[in-house]
RNA sequence: GGUACCAUAGCUCAGUCGGUAGAGCAAAGGACUGAAAAUCCUUGUGUCCCUGGUUCGAUUCCCGGUGGUACCA
């Protein structure tokens, strides 16, 4: 039997350093499940790991993509399934992911439904229909389209209902004809580990970091990015905000006090996901023996 | 020291012609099946600065105190 162990938790919670013990302890190596981190362009913003601790263990979907390319969970599940079966479960009984990009691990632990690829005219025909008009046309057009799924979507939410709309109309069928509920059978065990600290911890540790990357450089990383910031890789906390301050919206500080908040609130959703996921046991970041024990007892049956 | 103004939610403030109060921001909770660090939804009880007075009733009016701000000395 493999066993993929899985670390997760909210940004910030120290994920990168327990995986990397984790990954020395069982030598072996990681997989990141982070949708930013996968852009190479955006390194100090998304909090990459060091070189120095990329060289001492192989990380894959670490700035693999550029902020240009198209990337979604589908593509991030089948590249990752297919790692593990073809390469790294050949090699290793124990494979590391690592990241809290909620969805990517999701996509990896049970599966997401088989539908095609988006095309893009019928997307950007649809989010130019909802620039000029609104929601609700959009609305009346789901109605239409697919009432099933018009019962249970959240009607305020565009983008799920451009999204809706976008294979309702590519396909011709329903997009909720689409949507099976499945969760598909992984050939491998899944051990999941959440990090997590007290909330005026991880908010500290959060505005140390961003103080961090400013001092790295991230203003100038996100001014050479600047050009970009239509891409959807850049509607990114620590990024829309600095374009912001370049565009004359705020100064510096608000921009960097912003980053700081919007940090925290993404922290937030996080942890709203994961606690809706039962399978996750939680840690101190730096329990690593009490980790390992688990993993092994885990491992061992 | 004198005069004026202010003191209400974590912050900035509104309001109550006297019947114990509400916005914005912050914060918290939630949803989530291909752009997810995205997108969307929900949530406001607080010694209305303190003491006393008037009143059936004071956060609101009055006296005094305390703290702050401005101006005058």
């Amino acid at each position: 039997m493999k066993h993929l162990i899985i670390i997760t938790g909210p940004t910030a919670s120290g994920k990168t350093d327990l995986a990397v013990n984790l990954a020395e302890h069982y030598s072996t190596e990681i997989i990141s499940a982070d949708s930013r981190q996968i852009f190479k362009e955006m390194r100090i913003g998304t909090a990459v790991p060091d070189k120095e601790v990329l060289l001492r263990v192989p990380h894959y979907f670490i700035q693999t993509r550029s902020v240009h390319d198209y990337y979604n969970a589908f593509m991030y599940e089948t590249e990752v399934i297919n790692l593990l079966e073809k390469a790294l479960f050949a090699k290793f009984d124990t494979v590391i992911m690592c990241g809290g990009s909620m969805m990517y691990v999701d996509a990896v632990c049970n599966g997401i439904d088989l539908i095609p690829d988006p095309d893009m005219e019928i997307r950007n025909n649809l989010w130019q229909k909802f620039d000029n008009e609104g929601i609700a046309p959009l609305q009346e057009m789901l109605l239409n389209l697919d009432p099933e799924y018009y019962k249970i979507c959240d009607l305020n939410n565009h983008k799920r209902i451009i999204k809706a709309l976008e294979v309702s109309i590519q396909t011709g069928k329903p997009y909720s004809t689409f949507r099976t509920g499945k969760t598909k059978q992984r050939s491998f065990n899944i051990i999941k580990i959440g990090v997590n600290m007290p909330r005026e911890v991880l908010h500290n540790r959060i505005n140390q970091r961003v103080d961090k990357m400013i001092g790295e450089g991230l203003v100038d990383e996100a001014r050479s990015l600047y050009p970009l910031k239509h891409l959807n890789s850049l509607n990114t906390v620590g990024y829309k905000e600095l374009f912001d301050y370049f565009d004359n919206k705020t100064d510096l500080s608000t921009a960097v006090e912003l980053i700081k908040r919007n940090t925290r609130r993404y922290a937030r959703k996080q942890i709203s996901w994961f606690n809706g996921d039962n399978n996750i046991v939680w840690f101190q970041p730096d329990k690593v023996d009490d980790i390992i024990n688990y993993c092994n007892c885990k491992i061992l049956g």
